[in-house]
RNA sequence: GGUACCGUGGCCGAGAGGUUAGGCAUUGGUCUGCAAAACCACGUACAGCGGUUCGAAUCCGCUCGGUACCUCCA
């Protein structure tokens, strides 16, 4: 079998992964800033990562996936006058900090559960390290790669450069940078315009501060993401996560960061999952194509002419390649929707299948041509072709034109719904959950329509026939004057 | 303007020098009391223009268009 092979952004290879502790598997991935609603750019790193994590418990890893909650917020911008997110909503809703980061948490964790996207193995939080943190801007400022203005620390990236260099991993050099800004003039502290804050020092209208030997403020941008990965997986670690937004400043700095503190990186295989557009257009809160979750599994917006079910966002999701940009729209959604449908009967299919004494299949196949694409950086859309390749092959079985052994046959089942329900992490809406729920209270109603029915023409063996039978499935019935009325035991 | 990347049939989306990706839609057929499902058949698509090559969607150059981040502007 062909070896799993990742995109190492940092060396823009594909490159067999090895990982540094076999079986165990560190994972860190950039999670949400809880202070809005958790939208579609959500979902793409939340799917892309969870088939990583999911696909590597699968080959035998035993995986750490830590996913942080980033509750301090960012500025707002770059500049001095900037505001945290987090704390910019609670004034605004006069609520504390923390009751805006609670409130976002929950609502993201609960679609994270509708797009049956595993728990990470820890979930911490960036205001319950800002110790750590404190720890990691003094070493820092020891190494000299860092310097005081007015209670803030910055970052010193012309210095850094002199000994390392800044800007491998987007690719961007500190002289095109240099050339490309203009020096502010005002106040700004920094000595560059690209240095970037450790620590800032709070201003009276920041309500989340904490204290410092420098001042009584809150850790900069990229620190948390620093501390908390090597914390919790050491250093180095294997596998570091998040969208191509993060790429540059924020991936960036975090190697600054990890090599100005430790002289060395702390990461080895940096991933990026690519963004979303919808209708070829970028989302975004200005074009009015800002679609959250929870409009899109309701249908409420207005560029969508239905709602998507959970599934049926996440298998699209997979139907594209994580690195690859990814356009919503109707049409490509009711299309996966359908598929996914396709694919669900299929697996239904195969409790019909009956064994032969001969197979004229070759199981063994999928097995291969599946693992061949995981292992080749992910590629869920081709082992999705695969997989509808066996789609056919199912029908036939079960339609008696092909054979099966018995063995083969309990491979197939096996294997196919392995990676249907534990790898890709699909499941099949149609047997379980609230659709189901739902339709079992219109399936009664009908059922009794039908009795209803049934009793005008003075049929009543038919009529007592439904009722005893929904007696005995725990449906009391109640006749009514303009109807009848139901209830469950 | 800088950096990275992308433009594939009606739609979505793989592939990456020579052989059918796949899904959805459309069309014809088989099956069927009707319908649906399923199965079978059908699509020579790779932005444009040059170049390299026996051969290019795949490599190189230019042009056009798009995306992200940075910058600029607010």
């Amino acid at each position: 079998m062909s070896k799993l092979v990742i995109y190492n952004t940092l060396t823009r290879r594909k490159e067999v992964f090895e990982p540094l502790n076999p079986p165990h598997v560190g994972l860190y991935v950039c999670g949400p800033t809880v202070y809005g609603d958790p939208h579609l750019g959500h979902a793409r790193p939340a799917i892309t990562f969870d088939l990583l994590f999911r696909y590597l418990k699968h080959l035998g890893y035993k995986v750490r996936y830590v996913r942080n909650i980033t509750d301090v917020g960012h500025l707002e911008n770059d500049a001095d006058e900037g505001e945290d997110k987090i704390a910019k909503k609670a004034r605004l809703e006069q609520l504390e900090p923390m009751e805006v980061v609670q409130y976002y948490t929950e609502r993201y964790h609960s679609a994270m559960r509708l797009l049956n996207a595993l728990s990470p193995s820890i979930e911490p939080r960036a205001s319950g390290h800002i110790v750590e943190q404190i720890e990691l801007v003094k070493k820092i400022i020891a190494n000299g790669f860092a310097y005081e203005r007015n209670g803030s620390i910055y970052f010193d990236v012309v210095k850094y450069n002199k000994k390392h260099t800044y800007g491998i991993l987007s690719g961007r050099n500190i002289d095109d940078l240099m050339a490309n800004t203009r020096q502010l003039e005002g106040q700004d502290e920094k000595q560059n315009p690209f240095d970037f804050a450790l620590w800032k020092k709070a201003l009276p209208q920041h309500i989340m501060r904490w204290p410092s030997p420098w001042s009584e403020g809150f850790p900069g941008w990229h620190v948390e993401c620093s501390v908390m990965s090597t914390k919790y997986l050491g250093e180095p670690f294997d596998i570091h996560g998040g969208g191509m937004d993060l790429l540059f400043p924020h991936h960036e700095c975090e190697i600054a960061q990890s090599v100005a503190a430790n002289g060395k990186q702390a990461v080895r295989y940096w991933m990026h999952n690519n963004m979303i557009t919808i209708n070829g257009q970028k989302m975004g809160k200005s074009l009015g194509n800002f679609i959250t979750l929870e409009e899109l599994f309701t249908g409420s917006h207005k560029l969508l002419d239905q709602a998507y079910s959970p599934m049926a966002i996440r298998f699209f999701m997979l139907q594209a390649q994580y690195r690859s940009t990814l356009d919503f729209s109707n049409e490509a959604l009711q299309a996966a929707e359908k598929g996914l449908a396709r694919l669900m009967a299929a697996n239904r299919q195969l409790d019909r299948i009956k064994p032969s004494t001969t197979s004229s299949i070759q199981v063994n196949l999928i097995k291969e041509k599946v693992y061949e694409a995981l292992n080749d950086d992910l590629n869920s859309p081709v082992a999705i072709a695969v997989l509808f390749d066996w789609v056919r092959q199912i029908n036939l079985l079960a339609e008696g034109k092909e054979s099966i052994t018995e063995f083969d046959l309990h491979e197939l089942k096996s294997f196919f719904r392995t990676i249907v329900f534990d790898v890709l992490g699909l499941e099949d809406e149609q047997t379980s959950g609230t659709k189901h729920a739902e339709l079992t209270g219109k399936l009664i109603d009908m059922l009794l329509s039908i009795r209803l029915e049934a009793k005008q023409r003075k049929d009543f063996a038919t009529s007592d026939k439904i009722r005893e039978e929904l007696a005995r499935l725990g449906v009391i019935v109640r006749d009514r004057k303009d109807g009848f009325d139901w209830e469950l035991e």
